[in-house]
DNA sequence: TAAGATTGCTAAAACGATAAACTATAGTGA
DNA sequence: TCACTATAGTTTATCGTTTTAGCAATCTTA
């Protein structure tokens, strides 16, 4: 068809250059409009746009990230990518990236250590400009790495208290605290918090938030109203805990589930038990969930601003890549009180 | 530290080769087990790969992408990355294509026409190698394009039925049929369809299915026991219709939503107004959901099955790539009843 | 023992862009 | 008119690999 440019291939900037009779270097500035900088002409800039339009040219940008030493990627490794939350997360921060001209690569650790640090790995090779993670207990040294590489992370959802480095989470104590207060403001006294024995941070501040929250309106926090069960006890084991845990404590009047998980197991059990809420308990849990809303009455949730938390974490990573910020940036996110009827 | 390479960037092909004293060939040709083709000494080999391991060197996956052509990436567009259907058909994709070396870049649609068309540009663009999509009805000459191009495509969950191009999606007619079929094999006489009116294959598809049992059983198709939306109809003209339509059809025995989307509305409606199922009517939809398993009674489902879905996918899109099949793949994939007890 | 085959390795080109250094011409001020 | 500056580009090197072609030395084989 053509006779400049017979290779099967894409066309290049040499293809151009060619049909233009202008040198390579001409179309590159022309195309990353540095035409004034290299003072090219408005004759030939004209020209060059014109064939670069009729041949529908777009630079190869592996060429261009060889040499530029930029490969506008970043990468996304969160726990699950198939969980409501972070599907949710990604979806902004695909769209965020892509509109500053990242492409995002994303890979699920699966809580898994060993999983996490390959990820972590893969992406190195792959030259992303910047990770964000939701990282595993184990990864810490994987991620004294990367600071010490100079690689913009940022971590999410949860973080390493002791670690110089830019994260993004949830302020999971306030959010307690803040839903603790609720419920005493609707007059209940004796407010159970259902819970995991974790060493994870977050799940450690929803408890202090509800103990702070207890202790400055004077209510005991007896430590018979936390019910804590462990990580891997299974769901059957959780409700007839539940059941004797209420047995025994018979002056609750409030149920505080520090997870949606742990509030899906209480519907379930108050539903089993042809419980009344908030007739016979209030009920409140920590973490949206569709279920929750669909219900009848809805369940009152301190929610995580899923647009938030993603939007403040691309940002902070977009600002780290430009070199923008030095240092580390951290932020806490207050999450956000969904009042429905369920108190 | 060391005295070979003192520039601050990574290490590369060339520091090896200095540091073994053999020519960066060579080091090539070990690095991608070549080296019993270009003949190297086992001595060479030994020290070169020991050289390799004490450096942890990793090739340049940008440089040997520039020269190879190959970019080991591929694209996901679906319409909504953070609905769990894609979020999961997502996850074991990105899992798959990593362990094939590949790393995956996705995107969504909102079933948007322009956005897809800009999303396939963005894909191409970033030279992806092969691309799986979730279509919207109007990209259709894209993916003609694509397919000029012989860049690998393979069309998920809808396609178009006259484009010769690979495609892994339902067996809707399947699906819808033997859901009929199950409601008849219960004793179900009067079976009502609500579904969405759409030129979507996939609906249409559906609502086949459904009729044609009905007509092998010789059950008469009355078209008034189909309940068709208009897509942009909101929430609470769909119940009001819903209610209508049940006072108006009191010989309706049973209830077949098209998709969970519209289930969901059905299990609404029967809450408010305290319809027992399976007593006052046998209740069953297409797609399974989250608060399908949790509802007591459970709603039966004829649910996609999402692994086998993903699966075919991505090993169509990676078997194309590596140009082991000649022409398209095309699979329908039947989907699975789940018996719960809403009949 | 000389020609050919094999072994073991390397030099140089190429992938497609960008960046730095350079050239040639025209214009300007003293 | 001469030196200097501005204009409008070009030439060349480079990013880090892979690939092609080739070269020397050694080994076969007739």
């Amino acid at each position: 068809m053509d006779p400049y440019y017979t290779t099967m291939g894409r066309i290049t900037l040499k293809d151009i250059a060619k049909e233009a009779e202008v040198s390579v270097t001409t179309v590159s500035l022309i195309i990353n409009n540095k035409s004034n900088e290299g003072r090219i002409s408005k004759t030939v800039v004209e020209r060059v746009k014109k064939i670069i339009e009729e041949k529908n040219f777009q630079p190869n940008t592996i060429a261009r990230s060889l040499r530029t030493g930029k490969s506008n990627t970043i990468g996304l490794i969160v726990e699950d990518i198939s969980n409501h939350f972070f599907a949710s997360i990604s979806k902004t921060i695909e769209s965020v990236a892509n509109e500053s001209g990242y492409k995002v690569i994303y890979a699920s650790t699966d809580n898994d250590d060993k999983k996490a640090h390959e990820l972590v790995e893969m992406m190195r090779l792959h030259q992303v400009e910047g990770i964000i993670i939701t990282p595993t207990g184990g990864i810490k040294s994987d991620i004294e790495d990367l600071i010490k590489q100079e690689k913009p992370v940022v971590l999410f959802d949860r973080y390493f208290p002791d670690l110089p480095v830019s994260h993004v989470v949830l302020d999971n104590f306030k959010g307690s605290y803040d839903m603790t207060n609720h419920l005493i403001s609707k007059g209940y006294k004796n407010i159970a918090f259902i819970t995991i024995t974790s060493q994870m941070n977050q799940l450690q501040q929803r408890l202090a938030g509800y103990e702070q929250a207890l202790k400055e309106h004077e209510l005991p926090t007896k430590p018979s109203l936390v019910l804590s069960f462990d990580y891997n006890s299974s769901k059957a084991d959780k409700l007839i805990a539940i059941d004797k845990f209420l047995s025994k404590n018979t002056k609750v009047d409030a149920l505080f589930f520090s997870t949606n998980y742990l509030g899906i197991i209480g519907v379930e059990y108050i539903t089993n038990k042809k419980i009344s809420i908030p007739g016979d308990y209030g009920f409140v849990s920590f973490d949206d969930h569709e279920l929750f809303k669909f219900l009848n009455p809805g369940i009152t949730v301190m929610a995580q601003p899923i647009q938030t938390l993603a939007n403040e974490a691309i940002n902070a990573l977009l600002t780290l890549i430009n070199k923008k910020h030095q240092g580390v940036i951290q932020k806490k996110i207050a999450p956000e009180l969904i009042k429905r009827s369920s108190e």
